[in-house]
DNA sequence: CCCTGATAGATTGGTATCCACTTTGCAGCC
DNA sequence: GGCTGCAAAGTGGATACCAATCTATCAGGG
């Protein structure tokens, strides 16, 4: 049992990345410590854990919102995205190592098959794994921690300008990518990298359509006792409203 | 007066930076609760702040301590600023903002006056911002960001693998890599950052001579009552140890 | 004498209340 | 109709406690 706020803001992570919930989606102190059944503190340190990743916006004395970036930052996210996996590239030349291409052309017959078959979800999710991959080729937990906090960010942006990606291309990029590598055609390899990035920004759209914002302890994956059912005979939480005993229900 | 947590982290933070809290030493909650004056919620919430940085590492049930990190993650760390910077000159590449290299050279020029005088430490200084105005070229926050926080724990690491720095040299490089630049030599520019970085790596040593370990109220510049004269009269802070009342002071 | 186990002290993790300050929505007033 | 003032709600922080855990000391046995 360690660290409960630390879960915690993993259960959440989780939910903002699966877009159970949506950006600007109101996180309530009260109702998570209910629904996670811990002290308002822990939520709070939960909070601060995730606005320190970027997923979590806190606005002093108004509370804790799904990060809700802007274009110009959604912009941003991938760009430096592509900064990271070019430097990754470069870095390449230092370490010959011919036996974890491999790795990366596995992925890409898999994500072929994916295709092959159909399954565009399996595809998409290859397509995520191949620059994990890339990353992963370094060896460098600090490059790798970094590049998959971006990435976090990158997955938030999902929810909010969602689109359709040409999956075919993209994981034709790949193979071309991996070839490049391969040959040690750095530049072109970066070059390359930067263009596919652009193509999956193009892949958002911005939709305003209102997002469909479900109740908090759906989003999170608990049982969900009724709200009043509860209220009454918790083992006791931060029953901090005393003043509304006499309330709605 | 807004995110008391987040204002405390901050200062905590500045003394890691400033070498003056050195790595391994205890942040104690109850000890910076008293030179803060403020409760031992509000530090943990600015520990874990900074343990989301990387400057702290909370060890569970004892205690949080200024990061140390091994040898091996100081090459990462190392290794990673690279990255960084290898892909930023690759995105160069897309925004031939000619005036702005004017920006590099400045600093070049300044970090030589400062070598002329032989002022090292100010030569430090701007060896350091280089670094920081070619990342600042890329206009993207959210890259100037990453890299501001890799820089911290590359700070972090001077404090305890300490050494000397050819600052001519790394002078020399920085020139040089503005004239690659200019001269749209990405991949000769990027194999320079490269070396560039395998130089300042080079420059730590291992020494274990026991850092200079400095009470905490001192590195954290705070009047510093006297302990005992505080114990009794503070206007309240967490008085959790109720069980030694009857004890030393 | 050294090693091992018990025990007490200190520290952290978490809970329960309470209070202060902000924001906000609404009602009444000009 | 727009503005002001008040009350409700919610966050930020403080206080007080408790449980779990780590640590250091000390006593006993080989």
């Amino acid at each position: 049992m360690s660290g409960r706020s630390e879960q915690i803001a993993a259960r959440i992570c989780e939910a903002i990345l699966a877009h159970r919930l949506v950006p600007g989606a109101k996180l309530g102190e009260r109702e998570l410590a209910e629904i996670f059944e811990v002290s308002r503190i822990v939520i709070r340190q939960a909070l601060i854990r995730l606005s320190e990743d970027g997923l979590v916006t806190v606005e002093r004395n108004r509370g804790a919102f799904v990060a809700k970036p802007s274009l110009a930052e959604a912009v941003e996210v991938f760009e430096t995205l592509t900064i990271v996996e070019q430097g990754v590239i470069a870095q390449l030349g230092n370490r010959p190592r011919k036996s974890l291409l491999t790795e990366l052309r596995g992925n890409v017959e898999r994500q072929k098959a994916a295709l092959a078959k159909g399954n565009e979800q399996l595809a998409g999710e290859f397509g995520l794994e191949f620059h994990d991959l890339l990353v992963a080729l370094t060896r460098n937990r600090v490059a790798i921690e970094l590049h998959a906090q971006l990435k976090r960010r990158a997955r938030l942006l999902e929810a909010l300008y969602r689109c359709d990606f040409d999956h075919c291309q993209l994981c034709d990029e790949h193979e071309h990518l991996v070839g490049l590598i391969d040959r040690k055609q750095w530049t072109r390899a970066q070059q390359l990298m930067d263009e596919h990035y652009r193509l999956v920004a193009r892949g958002y759209r911005i939709d305003d359509e209102a997002l469909p914002m479900q109740p908090l302890h759906l989003a999170l994956g608990k049982p969900a006792k009724s709200s009043s059912a509860t209220a009454g005979r918790r083992k006791g939480n931060d029953r901090d409203t005393h003043r509304t005993t006499g309330g709605e229900a």
